[in-house]
DNA sequence: TGCCGCTACCTCGTAATCCAAGGTAGATGC
DNA sequence: GCATCTACCTTGGATTACGAGGTAGCGGCA
């Protein structure tokens, strides 16, 4: 069964990582995240705009993130996000978890650990 | 190590792994699973009592493991889980699904940890 | 005897947050 | 008008981690 969507709990925690992560190459809106997200993991992950709303809305609210809103050419108008200093903070705070955590879990699972 | 146990979301859904895991190497009771996951991670994971024991059950519900009481010289009795062929399989599946996750968060964040 | 601390099991309520599904709305094509 | 695509947003149900509390056996100590 090969290259599923990853999903359920796995992703719990992770979506403000990958927002903020993505947001390091410069702004973007929503909906372009999500499709970013998926681009950058090869597909293997997805977050629903179920998620990815209210996690943007929070971070917003946070002041990890500035939005703005564009009219379109085409479509509806877009929200604009951009990362400030505190949500670069916070990314790098994101980024030492995430690293901790996972090196955790290889040792703990062992599939490849050296000893 | 052992500045900050990873708490919180990030372990959503890993639990069943992490037990399945340290149960490869033998039989183990609950208390002791606890203590190996922590041990093994390197103090980074410690899941609780409180989420640990329900997963336990949950195992065990879906013959993935199998499980004994006996005696204890000193102290109460123990629960011994064993793994099960069925449980074997889940593991490998867990593992599966982790690897996608992991391989897919270290392209979409750009930090690796392992492999 | 009584109390405390350790081991070892278990359960409950709260909190986080994911997902599916649905809703609003502009632009385009038939 | 109606469907479709983009793009935003909200709601409700489900999963599950955690803290706090409970039950119990054993040994040490006064």
């Amino acid at each position: 069964m090969g290259a599923g969507k990853i999903r359920g709990q796995l992703l719990k925690g992770t979506t403000p990582l990958l927002v903020l992560s993505v947001l390091r190459e410069g702004e973007l809106y929503g909906y372009e995240i999500a499709q970013r997200v998926r681009e950058r993991s090869g597909g293997a992950l997805a977050p629903s705009e179920g998620s990815l709303y209210p996690a943007l809305h929070s971070l917003e609210a946070d002041g990890a993130l500035q939005a703005e809103w564009r009219d379109s050419d085409k479509g509806p108008r877009r929200r604009y996000y951009r990362i400030t200093p505190k949500g670069s903070g916070l990314l790098a705070e994101h980024e030492a978890e995430w690293a901790a955590f996972s090196v955790g879990m290889a040792r703990a699972v062992g599939t490849r650990a050296n000893g």
